[in-house]
RNA sequence: GGCCGGGUAGCUCAGUUGGUAGAGCAGAGGAUUGAAAAUCCUCGUGUCGGCGGUUCGAUUCCGUCCCCGGCCA
């Protein structure tokens, strides 16, 4: 309809956040959306960046990407990694060619904390280091990570205070940034965070009615998946000896549960089960980073129509 | 119709030798700095099936009625 197109964006150029829940309907409004205004859609989803997490993930299928294309689908192998770093500066790169096109940036995903890395920027701390990581687990597998934690406490005591003791994750990667960079953690993140935001943001959220229509959306695509092979998809990926179940593509939702399946740890009902939780979960967890969005509007996923004058109306 | 079990949190159940009750799961709220679909933290008042009786006090004992199983007819 309105083709939007000048040489460049003067001032600060425009970008327009879609965020939203799992099977909240998002990925639906930005293809509608993509009818009505020229954008360039950028995808904010950590699963989403995996190649072959097609059916569980809810990816658009290839059809619909050679339409639509996506930056950051399929950017990389299963067996590899991606991260909020990764992810902060990608997205950036592809925020910056838009522009230069002269074209809107819509980002559209429902992973808070990437969001987040592109928003207020990350603080300049060292990437994962796959050995040290290694190293780390190991030690914990024989002295515990409460052992762990006690140490944390003792290299950087304001970091082992906001990190709780159960949470081995957290744990391991602050004592991996003071090992890599010899300087705590915390100093390292109280240096103010460099966002880089040149540009007008809009925020919208693609929300359901209540929770329990978001329960009965939730259920009804997984039962999609079931029909559409998703058990096939995960037996084939794990078929690859580079892939086992410690693989971080393969702790994604769904994927876990199938995997422990296929491995015989219970029955496909109880798989199902389980998968269904888990992505209710999920969706819980991703419902309260959108609670802290206080500057987004919500709009209903049905609603193309008025979503596109929304964003017609911030461009002008 | 008779006999035997059950009826307690959304679900499955535990328990109170009579002092108005607690687990698991489900669910909810929160945190979130390179694994984030990850990793963690917190949260349990419910006519203890209804009505009566005994008792200072009943969810607990007694009676009766209702409901759900099982067996017998």
């Amino acid at each position: 309809m309105t083709a939007r197109r000048s040489a460049s964006w003067e001032g600060r150029p425009p970008v327009v956040f879609l965020m939203g829940p799992t099977a909240s309907g998002k990925t639906t409004l930005a293809l509608e959306l993509a009818c009505r205004v020229e954008v360039d859609l950028i995808s904010v989803d950590s699963s989403l960046v995996y190649r072959g997490l097609d059916i569980g993930s809810a990816k658009p299928d290839a059809a619909t990407l050679r339409r639509f294309p996506h930056a950051l689908i399929d950017v990389r192998e299963p067996h590899q990694t991606y991260s909020a770093g990764d992810f902060a500066g990608d997205a950036r790169a592809a925020i910056k060619s838009s522009h230069a096109r002269g074209r809107l940036p819509l980002l559209v995903g429902g992973t808070g904390l990437y969001f987040r890395a592109l928003e207020r920027g990350l603080s300049p701390l060292p990437a994962a280091e796959p050995g040290l990581r290694k190293a780390i687990a190991a030690e914990a597998a024989t002295l515990g990570w409460s052992a762990l934690h006690a140490r944390l406490a003792r290299l950087d005591p304001d970091a082992a205070r906001h990190i709780h003791r159960n949470d081995p994750q957290r744990i391991g990667r602050a004592l991996e940034v003071i090992e890599l960079t010899g300087r705590k953690l915390s100093d390292q993140q109280r240096a103010p965070l460099r966002s880089v935001r040149g540009w007008r943001l809009l925020k919208l959220i693609a929300s359901t009615p209540d929770r329990a229509a978001l329960h009965a959306r939730i259920a009804a695509r997984l039962d999609a998946m079931w029909d559409s092979g998703f058990v096939a998809e995960v037996r084939k990926l794990l078929d690859d000896p580079a892939i086992d179940r410690d693989t971080v593509s393969m702790r994604a939702v769904g994927y876990r549960q199938v995997a422990r399946h296929l491995r015989g740890d219970y029955d496909f009902a109880e798989c199902r089960r389980r998968a269904l939780h888990a992505s209710r979960q999920l969706a819980k967890r991703q419902l309260t980073w959108l609670r802290g969005e206080h500057d987004a509007i919500a709009m209903t996923p049905h609603d193309p129509g008025v979503v596109a004058s929304r964003v017609e109306a911030f461009l002008r």
